[in-house]
DNA sequence: GTCTATACCCCGATAGAC
DNA sequence: GTCTATCGGGGTATAGAC
């Protein structure tokens, strides 16, 4: 089925990415809701009406915008994550740190992903996979699989709790499980929390929420990392200060 | 100065009143981004210019809703808060679920205040202290004060670090201390954790980031809730199934 | 594959009559 | 205080010539 590469090809593809960085950098200065085909057009000097013959509709632009970002934010993440040693906790401290340091680097395009829905738009399923990706040291790594969580941290007040929970995170512990570790109900619930302090302060910290309330915010960071290390049963690592 | 209430006065509030209900709907059907005098003047069947009279600029009306949403938040987290006795574990439950239920409630008016910073806008000092609001009960409330936080949670590496993450952390701890209370650096810092972590899962539920991963978010958000508990230093309470 | 032209929408903001 | 009219932009998407 594949032809061998023509010029017609080749310039298709160049086409198409320019396009894409035309996008992007609109993305960086107008928001992901205001992302429109005609000032894409108008940047590289085509008619609005060419940028059509690449891109269906401003919905497919938009989507392929969110699976370059997933893929340039896993990249980074995997960059980072491979030029480490594999222990668990560091690698916790690395994955965390990229993403904040990437998000923070790339807020809008960290808004398009992680930020608010836009409004009309339903990503399809073709973003699930690149997605992934960005979690994917977690899961893989020897992060979890060593976790010493304390087994008598009992948080749950009664068994019908306890069960209803335990199913709640079933898949998160299968998804973990699938990849060749193996989790408790606690160790997921952990994760998840753990997950949702980091998406938190990144949040919080791009809205200027932590504005008057905590004049550095990296070292506040770096503590919610140790934090969520302690809360995943990681044991100590050595010091983590080039980290960011 | 105040004049007694005129039929003209009267008048105008209502004006005012509609005007900003109108907005409301309109930011839940297309987004923060996308709000617009035209569409309230359309929507109240006057003229767009009639709009004007009533409010300044767009970015006008976009300060009054926040002001607005912060305001119903608040009085949301309120009025939750005040029914119901004061411990410390039980004023940290109904806080978290009270801002989660609201959110849920209303998703694009949490991420009008809470979402991805509207682009080219900034919001005016004025929205400071409605934003307060909504986080005095966790300050002023015995929450803290009544913390029995290990003093032996040792996280930071070295004394440098230590020194850097207490200045990073003060002006919360300020914060704290002028309602009354007195937090060591470490209580801050839970607090900011456990801050992070609740706005974080708020964010990623309602981007959808939990679809295959939690089967149902409301026991692992509890599951959470517990956790920050405990991390506060918060003596374990009773039940607290009812609090969703 | 690119163009012009077009149909049909949207917006913020202001001027001036009533 | 509301209106019409206007300036001066913006947008999605398609049709049809080249």
């Amino acid at each position: 089925m594949d032809q061998p590469v023509t010029a017609r090809q080749l310039a298709r593809e160049e086409m198409e990415r320019r396009i894409l960085a035309s996008a992007r950098q609109q993305l960086a200065e107008v928001g992901p809701a205001q992302i429109s085909l005609r000032a894409v057009a108008r940047d590289l000097g085509v008619a609005s009406s060419a940028v059509y013959r690449y891109v269906a509709s401003r919905e497919d632009l938009i989507t392929r915008l969110i699976m370059e970002v997933y893929g340039e934010l896993g990249d980074a993440i995997e960059q980072a994550s491979d030029s480490a040693d594999q222990d668990g906790a560091t690698q916790w401290h690395i994955w965390a740190s990229t993403l904040r340091n990437w998000a923070l680097a790339h807020p809008y395009d960290w808004a398009l992903v992680y930020g608010t829905p836009i409004p009309g738009y339903t990503a399809p399923e073709d973003t699930v996979a690149p997605a992934t990706r960005v979690n994917a040291p977690l899961l893989t790594a020897g992060v979890l699989s060593g976790s010493g969580l304390d087994p008598d941290l009992d948080l749950d007040p009664d068994d019908t709790t306890r069960a209803a929970t335990a199913a709640a995170v079933a898949p998160f512990v299968a998804i973990v499980g699938a990849t060749g570790g193996t989790i408790t109900t606690e160790t997921g619930l952990a994760m998840v929390a753990a997950w949702s302090s980091i998406h938190g302060f990144i949040n919080l910290e791009l809205g200027g929420h932590f504005v008057g309330v905590l004049e550095d915010t990296t070292p506040a960071f770096q503590a919610l990392v140790r934090r969520t290390a302690r809360d995943l049963g990681l044991p100590p690592s050595p010091a983590h200060h080039s980290l960011s």
